[in-house]
DNA sequence: TCCTTTTGTTTGTAGATCCAACAAAACTGT
DNA sequence: ACAGTTTTGTTGGATCTACAAACAAAAGGA
């Protein structure tokens, strides 16, 4: 007999214990050092308990103790840290023209970083996906070698993504309806960590939430362009997924009516007017394919130059994108709309003339200092962001077995 | 000592509980008449918790034993439902020309519903603020009467609330920065029940997500239309706040750069191409001040005439309205949008091609059904979502005192 | 009349937090 | 040098809650 009931889940003790464990785990990672007073004073929990939850985590080695002491008036603490070494989260971003792979501990150290050329199309869905899992192969092996026990991988791709892991429309890659999760676990040998596949915008916007200058803050939305433009947000707390999990599409917006046709076969837009790829074409004149990075770096330069083309193109770019950044800051209200991928290096020129397009169409006061920023994350952030889906997962209660 | 962490926070056996209760409150709202071994099987707590829950619910009068029985082998069941004597909760909508007040007991049963005139735009906010109070009043004594415990006064404004429930913006009404929640706080005398303010379309929303056709969708979007347009969005089974509370505004987006002069300065605003008023001004002719419930009523009777210069205004505006929708359905991804407000009147000729637009403007693959509806839930949407609203909190652990 | 079935309570157990008291380990002052 | 102060972390007991299993209650069926 199959309950069908769908509402709030009941408690438990587990639930109790799970989510202090995740409270203490959450505190250390933010203010370690600290002693086990410091938690219990700031937390609110009891003394005791907090004792009996460090000696939990310590038996699991997520935390570890430290010699170190403060010298202070009374008996000294006992410092608390993130125990960095039996652990490891993976991320692995899937772009056009290169795979990036990431590895970080408990405490966000990186614990490797590798970048792969790749042909993202042009090759069948059953090579990529081999090439995917050779690479997470061997960045597995690197830390098995180093006694790790591995937490998690998390798998990004620019484009639609189910919650099962399906890939169902990437252009970039030109894939639809890819199994990419399930091939990845067969490719693994069905392994016991959690393998998911969630869309590079969310998982970049999650690198954000927990290692950006914005860390922890609540509202968090990211624009960023591979070739399309595509959105992660943050609202409350959590990543807005949405019903199928494909909330954030905002690269086919037309924000120019009578702009430049774009691939999706109407005309302006904000991909087509704004999107990495459209300026490519429009300032270096050949068609995007590959690596993007050094057509980047080519506007850049040019752009330092003063060459008025190139900083009349981005200006244009910038405001169209200011544009398409007010629907977020007006739909999602974050607290600020943060540019990543390929707008980085490009953000000197652009932000500007973004910044001024958002504020004259934000309806809602903002607080000063709130608006667009350039993420400080760099071009691993999706990667990194998968890592840090998989540390999520560990806070929420997914922690590891005791010594397994 | 301030504590400054805001992580996570600390679990207690008290939240055990609290949730707990709020389980067996949502699965006997929503599966009333029940017994206790329903819910036992159904949820998955233990037959001894729930009867220690059950217990304590119907101590604090929030469940009720009724005589009725199965015919059936066995001991015979004794059902429980909501009781719905004791409590009233409140919610207030404040338009532009009307107030609406209506007060629901715990199963969603209208104890009563009441609207008054209100001249919103001309009057100060001090005098609208007494009249609020007044119609509130009045609803109070009426429940007294009833010998009714009232959990709690949420009121609907059309604007911007920030979240100590000041209206920073709310056009229709020609207020900004009005303390409105203080001021009725004031004005009511302190209540111990909590007094709360919110955005007419947020409370929408949790009145399609506890009462419509959809209930308990996690993701909805709801797209109304006072004199402007505004969202309200139920994302992952919350209400989508944003930062400073301004989610949702999504009237000024630019639909059709060359179209007519919106009311911000700009052209081509959803609100001036697919708002209510603005259609009552393309096709009535007159400025829309006042009630717009019988200028409604006018077009839909040239509609249902086939007046040719009103069904090409309604498609286009439905058109535009796609438009607006897709906006949400791409970076949200609702289970579906539903069109509230003076829209549901117009449904029948707004949604051909309101869908239309929207089915050629959405990225994601959609499932069958979703998409654009018509709210079924009436103009009162938002004064309805005000109770609910109280309801909401009542469930996440604010019971009312036993016996208080 | 006895058996079966289902309900709901009772009784005892386990787990987790909290409180208060205490022990431990430093610094401080005379 | 030594007692007093201050802060840390642990220990034992009380409390609260959920759970498991046995049991009592109330019907229908044979």
């Amino acid at each position: 007999m199959t309950t069908t009931y769908t509402g709030p889940a009941p408690a438990d003790f587990t639930d109790v214990r799970a989510t202090n464990l995740a409270v203490v785990l959450d505190y250390v990672r933010t203010n370690a050092p600290c002693s086990r007073a410091d938690i219990a004073a700031s937390t609110g929990l009891n003394k005791a308990t907090v004792s009996s939850l460090v000696g939990e985590l310590i038996e699991r080695r997520l935390l570890r103790e430290t010699g170190m002491t403060e010298r202070r008036i009374g008996r000294p603490a006992t410092m608390i840290v993130l125990d960095g070494a039996p652990y490891a989260a993976i991320g692995l971003d899937v772009g056009t023209d290169q795979l990036t792979v990431i590895a970080v501990d408990l405490g966000g150290e990186h614990l490797l970083a590798w970048r792969r050329a790749f042909t993202g199309r042009g090759a069948t869905p059953g090579r990529s996906v081999a090439a995917i899992a050779a690479l997470a192969r061997r960045a597995l092996g690197r830390l098995a070698d180093q006694g790790r026990q591995v937490l998690g991988l998390t798998v990004g791709v620019g484009g639609l993504v189910d919650p099962d892991g399906v890939v169902r429309i990437a252009t970039g890659l030109d894939w639809r309806d890819v199994p990419l999760r399930d091939s990845l676990v067969r490719a693994l040998g069905a392994p016991d960590y959690p393998v998911t596949v969630d869309n590079s915008a969310n998982l970049a916007v999650l690198a954000e939430h927990r290692y950006g200058p914005y860390a922890g803050t609540p509202d968090l939305a990211y624009l960023t362009s591979g070739p399309g433009v595509s959105a992660g947000i943050v609202a409350g707390g959590r990543l807005l997924r949405g019903a199928g999990g494909y909330a954030g599409e905002i690269g086919h917006f037309v924000v120019d009516p009578g702009g430049p046709e774009c691939s999706c076969g109407r005309r302006g837009c904000l991909e087509a007017v704004a999107g990495v790829g459209a300026l490519i074409r429009r300032l270096a004149g050949t068609e995007p394919a590959g690596d993007l990075e050094p057509e980047v770096a080519g506007i850049v330069r040019r752009a330092r130059a003063q060459e008025p083309k190139t900083l009349a193109a981005l200006h244009e770019a910038g405001r169209h994108l200011g544009h398409g950044a007010s629907l977020l800051a007006n739909l999602v209200n974050p607290s600020v709309v943060i540019l990543g991928g390929h707008y980085v290096p490009l953000a000197p020129w652009i932000l500007p003339t973004a910044g001024e397009a958002l504020d004259t169409l934000v309806v809602a006061p903002q607080p000063p200092g709130a608006g667009l920023v350039a993420s400080a994350l760099g071009h691993d952030a999706a990667a990194v962001g998968g890592a840090a889906a998989v540390l999520d997962a560990v806070e929420a209660g997914r922690l590891p077995l005791p010594t397994a």
